[in-house]
DNA sequence: TATTGTTATACTCTATAACTATA
DNA sequence: TATAGTTATAGAGTATAACAATA
């Protein structure tokens, strides 16, 4: 397992799970298909994702009109969203101290470079 | 499919199977437990990988002692790897056209050390 | 008619277990 | 006893198809 995801599952969480936490953290009331859309997991997944955390009480379904359901955080999802974060900022650092500190600007510069236009 | 795998499909090949042909090529008569131990593939999907190689006429296997084979290029998997190698350098080509020019030494330098250091 | 959400299912990739043959 | 290779199988992760309810 790759270490970012290592770090989640230490967290009770798989990467897709982790990024619609953030994401519905950022979109509040965001429906399952734009979660879906934005993040390009396939509607039939999110399904089974959505309920596994809703399971947890990490987040609220709620109808938003007779067929979509906005998403929100629940206090657990709140703070575990906190740790998520702290766990992938800590994960980039890491990441980053590996780079010489000379080249880091420019590292950075061009891994966004790449990330936008794909 | 990420970009790269897609342009290996187009050669009939995963991922996993190109990068075996470029290692038999760099290491004529390796065997199948040091290419897995050498790439990171668990030995029993190694067997599958390597018939699917060889039934298509592109590495032969070649006894080395009583329980192990070294593998070859045949002259179609010699070819094919050939045409491996120019679709990595140009997917590695179009990636590294999407960073400023004045950063691409830096962005190259960073990379190399975050994966030697993993 | 198109969209949301859901279920069932299939496919790929990778991992473990158990085994044979050989060193 | 350890290693090379093989087979069978199980588990993720992700994909398609078909469907009900709603817009």
């Amino acid at each position: 397992m790759i270490a970012l995801a290592h770090r989640l599952d230490a967290l009770g969480l798989r990467p897709t799970e982790a990024s619609v936490l953030m994401v519905v953290e950022a979109n509040p009331n965001i429906t399952q298909s734009d979660i879906g859309r934005l993040l390009g997991i396939v509607s039939a997944n999110m399904a089974p994702l959505v309920s596994r955390l809703e399971e947890r009480d990490l987040v609220e379904r709620t109808p938003m009109d007779g067929r979509s359901h906005g998403l929100g955080l629940r206090p657990g999802g709140r703070s575990l969203t906190a740790r998520v974060k702290k766990v992938i900022t800590a994960h980039e650092r890491t990441l980053l101290s590996k780079v010489p500190a000379s080249c880091r600007t420019a590292f950075m510069t061009g891994l966004r470079a790449i990330w936008e236009e794909s």
